[in-house]
RNA sequence: GAGCGUGUAGCUCAGUGGUAGAGCAUUUGCCUUUUAAGCAAAGGGUCGAUGGUUCGAUACCAUCCACGCUCACCA
């Protein structure tokens, strides 16, 4: 089905509105035309009414999504962006133009203007004096029905509920289910709390290259392009990191960045190809400090958003109240296993993970190994927020080696619901230790992790010219807003996840 | 990538080896405060696509496409 289509393929819906269109145009009426004065919205009005009030006139906007003719009369809802209020008709009042609106159908949108009333049964409603239609809509809208039961809970009939449609025509799913817009406001504020957090903290707001000739920052297999003037390939940025040190770097005290990060890999209800990433730099800082800094934003954004520092995720209420349980990676690993495994050899280490049924790739590393042993061990425990630290540093190639554990670097990972939430370091800031790092990571990469970072030059540069000491944070906005919304899926908090081609 | 499942009217779903049904939506008629409005009637389908088995396939088989769930991969 396109949508250019000529008469004869559409289905007898889209010709019953087609038709209604050409009756409309015989009758001089523009079914398309350029604005409307509206006053009020439907919920400022339902809410705001009074039985006593002297008469009110209104002029509202939106799409008719339901339509009770009753011989002379007739009741219609009209759907804003704020909600529904009904309007109610009269033949003997308004005429011919009482006839005409069975010319309009579920979907059209309107202007309606009247003077507001309650009906017999309660609902406020708005006695209409004057409608203008001001989009005729040529596709039949899935209808919703629902009702209030007597526990005052809303039941809805057969929603529209296929989640491919869902996700395809989001803009039908927005207009039909008003939870889904729901959701969506709540990431937008989410977005404005982090904004107004960081600003009160005088972090500075900046925009660095989606382009980039080199990737890196994060551990993952990028998207590629290719520019024809230069005739240069170039990878979509997998995280913001190396860019925003630079700024550290030209003298900013504190940059943060939400962008839109591209990872070419495998798509599940907590992955995206796309997805939005926040990531703040705060020179003369530390993790420790951050630890705090990242307690108190969330603290701030959950008072903003839920009024509250608790959510509720599945039953289980999270407390997102300051001081989260801090824990080192091998103490958490110590804790649910019993076994302690920081000074063991590789060797030593593979012995444990088959003991703890843990499945090992061959040529896994020391740190892939004791990762993996988090992973499955440890991280589904963690629950309530939680600060995992002091990561192996085969794992961390761009956080700082720690004041005082050898092997270890100054990093960590908040957890929540079992869910990575953020991730933070001391950044490193030693030009020769980076260098080295990075070698290793070629070492990596010529054994083929594909994952493993890329040498950058210019980035090394930077670095050697001094960058003060800086703590770094990345947070998952899609994860942070799925976890405030009780979205199963990352695809229930982006507008237009991706899908396959529809052919 | 693997396993399981799904795909039938605009939406939500039944169903059968003899080319289909319901509710809502649509159309027509009746109805001047209804609200999942009601009553009566009517129209509406390439049964995801392509092959195969069969006298005959929407159903059985195969392949493909899309989607969902789980696992793997991956932050």
């Amino acid at each position: 089905m396109t949508i250019e289509a000529g008469l004869d393929d559409l289905n007898s819906l889209m010709k019953r509105r087609r038709e209604e269109l050409d009756e409309l145009l015989a009758k001089g009426i523009n079914p398309y035309p350029y604005n409307f004065e509206r006053t009020h919205f439907s919920q400022d009005i339902i809410s705001s009414y009074k039985d006593d009030q002297p008469k009110q006139n209104v002029a509202i906007a939106g799409r008719i999504v339901s339509v009770r003719k009753m011989g002379k009369t007739l009741f219609s809802h009209i759907l804003d962006s704020k909600g529904k209020i009904q309007i109610y008709l009269k033949k003997d009042e308004i005429g011919d133009s009482f006839d005409d609106y069975h010319l309009l159908d579920i979907g059209d949108i309107i202007g309606a203007e009247g003077y507001l009333f309650k009906t017999k049964t309660g609902e406020v409603s708005i006695h209409l004096t004057k409608y203008t239609l001001l989009s005729k809509s040529l596709r039949p809208l899935p209808v919703v029905k629902e009702k209030i039961d007597e526990a005052g809970n809303k039941i809805i009939f057969d929603p529209f509920s296929d989640k491919e449609l869902r996700y395809r025509q989001r803009y039908v799913d927005l207009v039909v289910n008003p939870k889904v817009k729901e959701t969506f406001l709540k990431r937008t504020q989410i977005v404005t709390a982090l904004r107004e957090y960081l600003d009160s903290k005088n972090c500075i707001e900046v925009e660095t290259p989606i382009l980039q000739p080199l990737y890196g920052g994060a551990s993952a297999r990028p998207f590629s392009t290719h520019h024809n003037t230069l005739d240069v390939k170039l990878y979509l940025r997998i995280a913001d990191e190396l860019y925003l040190k630079r700024l550290i770097v030209g003298g900013f005290d504190a940059v943060y960045e939400i962008s839109k990060d591209f990872r070419n890999e495998g798509m599940d209800r907590h992955h995206n190809p796309e997805f939005t990433m926040l990531e703040v730099y705060v020179a003369y800082k530390d993790y420790i400090w951050m630890m705090e800094f990242v307690e108190e934003m969330l603290r701030f954004i959950l008072n903003k958003v839920n009024n509250s520092n608790k959510v509720t995720i599945s039953g289980t209420e999270i407390n997102f109240a300051p001081n989260w349980k801090r824990i080192s990676m091998f103490e958490s690993i110590k804790e649910f296993t019993g076994i302690g495994i920081q000074n063991l050899s590789l060797d030593e280490i593979q012995k444990v993970a088959k003991k703890l049924n843990i499945d090992i790739v061959p040529p896994m590393s020391r740190g892939g190994i004791i990762d993996e042993i988090f992973s499955q061990k440890v991280q589904p425990h963690l629950i309530q927020p939680t600060f995992i630290t002091d990561y192996p540093i085969e794992l961390s190639p761009l956080a700082k080696k720690h004041r005082t554990e050898n092997g270890l670097t100054e990093r960590f990972e908040g957890f929540i619901n079992g869910q990575e939430l953020c991730n933070a370091f001391s950044e490193l800031n030693d030009p020769l230790d980076q260098r080295a790092r990075f070698e290793d990571q070629k070492k990596l990469r010529l054994q083929g992790d594909v994952e493993a970072h890329q040498i950058d030059e210019d980035y090394l540069r930077a670095l050697e010219y001094g960058m003060p000491p800086t703590a770094g944070l990345g947070i998952g906005i899609d994860r942070l807003v799925m976890l405030l919304t009780g979205a199963e899926s990352i695809r229930d908090v982006i507008f237009f996840p991706q899908m396959k081609s529809e052919e």
